[in-house]
DNA sequence: GCAATAATGAGATTGGATCTTGTTATTGTC
DNA sequence: GACAATAACAAGATCCAATCTCATTATTGC
């Protein structure tokens, strides 16, 4: 993701949190910052709070509150991998993707289309469900 | 699921077993009779684990691993809902199916698309990837 | 600057899942 | 059918992500 779009995701982040009446402490400040700067794609929240506790600051409660208050607010994306592990991103409203995971690396790819996206409108539209949101992942191993 | 079905997907269940050079302990025979006979949909580890309890037989730990085998040899479907509960329903190999959650209620439906099945396939295709899963969990709201 | 109160930190706690170890049961062989 | 080899099991300890509690600290409107 470009620079510019991490740094609207910040000044978005506190934005929101401000309008919902939300105080901006150290905690909230601290862990927008470093996801703003330093995220990487599906960190999981002890990532987060190994990165925050090696610059000594915010402990793990504090990491999972505001993780838990910038998923609510829309800012983040929670992908549960399956590993038991629930895993953050950035959530950037200019890219929708989706995560494939090469289960003999465990490395995860992203990837974006169209036609699936638009079969998953259509189902929902089906099912009558009004779409807050939704996951898709592959798993499989390199063809060869 | 109709009855026959579940008897054939017992009968596949044992004869995989079998064919792994797995042995019929009684814990291995219980669970898999209880998930053919009373299975419901997206069940947890813990329900089964209280209805093997129930009658008297079963540890915890012997849940999990037939759990687990059954899952290796492809006869189980494991859904990771997202609140850190794995669960697990009969792989039916006739009826390939997804999820949706009503977030107002917590109530879970299937659905089956095989236009949204052809984009996965195609997706993996173009990432060079043997899919041996993928699942897609659909979250919203009814529409009005 | 002050008071109200939201946010935080540290550690205890929960709960799902896994691991360990001694015991039991299954299976091929005789 | 009995026996030995060994796979499978049971019970409880343990692990670890996540949550909760509550006293302390920091932020914000006034």
């Amino acid at each position: 993701m470009a620079d510019d779009a991490r740094e609207k995701w910040l000044a978005e982040a506190k934005r929101r949190m401000r309008s919902a009446g939300m105080r901006s402490g150290q905690s909230r400040t601290a862990v927008m910052e470093l996801l703003a700067r330093d995220g990487r794609c599906l960190m999981s929240a002890q990532d987060v709070v190994d990165a925050m506790s090696a610059r000594g600051a915010s402990s793990r409660a504090s990491v999972y509150r505001v993780l838990d208050t910038l998923h609510e607010l829309g800012m983040l994306h929670r992908i549960d991998s399956g590993d038991g592990v629930a895993r953050f991103e950035i959530a950037d409203p200019d890219e929708h993707h989706h995560h494939a995971v090469n289960e003999a690396t465990g490395e995860i790819t992203t990837f974006t289309d169209p036609v699936l996206e638009a079969s998953i409108k259509a189902i929902a539209a089906r099912l009558g469900l009004e779409l807050t949101s939704h996951d898709v992942i592959l798993r499989g191993t390199p063809a060869r």
